[in-house]
DNA sequence: ACCAATCTGGTAGTTACTATCACTGAGGTA
DNA sequence: TACCTCAGTGATAGTAACTACCAGATTGGT
């Protein structure tokens, strides 16, 4: 399906791909998003309007593509389930948060303009803060948790929710800053504002043990 | 300027805007909310299109439409200021929840109906998110907090999301139940699994057995 | 060299939403 | 009663985000 069927073949893909989500975010940035088309897009990248449709299926998928939910998850089912349940997913998130901006420079330059879209826009943030509403289901079902019990279930959603509620609070400030504080420890302030501050331990990238 | 100017006018105008909505409802629920057209809520309700969009801004509108946001920001402003945040805003949105879910039945249905409606539709289910992304701003200026320090905002601003996030769970589940349970419990009981057991009391008609 | 699959482009259509202009009828005044 | 104002409504035409449907081009494997 998915595979890389041929190196060069994913490769161009994803190449274009990239290529038209740069110059997509660039022409937001600069002229806003309402007013810039799909077709100045494709045009400014240099493919077909049909093309755009291809990668993306949606305008708000050009700036809100985001695979991190997988991390996040991942995190999560690696970790212990002694801890609380708020513990495990802030733990989890705020690991994540560290590998993505540390990234490279280029990278959370860019992560920032879409965040700064993402804010300002009233259709992308709706549909971001969709996609945090499916980021919470991948966190619960991470959680291993007895989901037969519907009980058990509740309380992982709601906690799973209140964190990722406090992550974008804490996300909102890092754009504001233009990412000069540091993420994982807005994230960690965010969570000790929201839960307390015992229940996450105020490290400095988190837990660098891992 | 939106006084009532003259009572018959400012009647007629409530009781079509209140007619198209209930059309509206009714046909998204019947057929789908894309699979109904604005222009089929139109004849259904008996006017032009160009009518529904004067009462509704968007056809998510026909949905979202609810001013309950000035309630719970008003219970927020009344509450002491010596009790913890969480607390606060959490008491402030149970109450609110007793109030609109004690009104009367066929409300309720209503409520339900709606509530139904943006969960399962992704556009409506992303544009109610951020409806609670601007509820979440107006709880933290009823808070009265000081608005000048940055760092009070932030944690009124983690905290208001963590508790909107976790009534938003609240209000999943009391739909799944076609409110069979009650409203108010079902929220102190994702408070108490986000925040601890501690942070809400159980409240009037809280959760007296749970 | 051939076949299969994928990537891409074009055309036409649907639908949400907007701008503009014209009509109707209610409310207040003389 | 007669008149004027204006909110509410409607029709038309237009923009832009999508969605089939079909056709050509390029790559990978045999």
């Amino acid at each position: 399906m998915t595979e890389q069927h041929s190196t060069l073949r994913a490769h161009r893909r994803a190449e274009t791909q990239r290529a038209i989500q740069a110059h997509a975010v660039r022409l937001f940035t600069e002229r806003g998003y309402d007013a810039t088309t799909v077709t100045d897009v494709a045009e400014a990248a240099g493919v077909s309007p049909m093309t755009v449709y291809r990668h993306f299926p949606t305008k708000e998928d050009l700036v809100l593509v985001d695979q991190r939910g997988r991390l996040v998850a991942e995190r999560i089912a690696a970790s212990s389930a002694a801890q609380p349940l708020v513990r495990r997913i802030g733990s989890a998130l705020i690991d994540a948060a560290t590998t993505l901006t540390g990234d490279d420079l280029a990278g959370k330059q860019f992560l920032l303009a879409r965040l700064r879209l993402m804010i300002s826009t009233p259709a992308l943030r709706a549909k971001h803060l969709d996609n945090n509403y499916a980021l919470q289901q991948a966190i619960v079902d991470a959680l291993g948790d007895d989901a037969a019990d519907p009980d058990t279930a509740f309380g992982a959603h709601a906690a799973a929710s209140a964190c990722l509620a406090a992550m974008h609070t804490a996300l909102v400030r890092w754009a504001e800053d233009d990412g000069r504080t540091e993420l994982p420890g807005l994230i960690a302030k965010a969570l000790a504002a929201a839960f307390g501050e015992g229940i996450v331990d105020t490290g400095p990238n988190g837990a660098p043990g891992s």
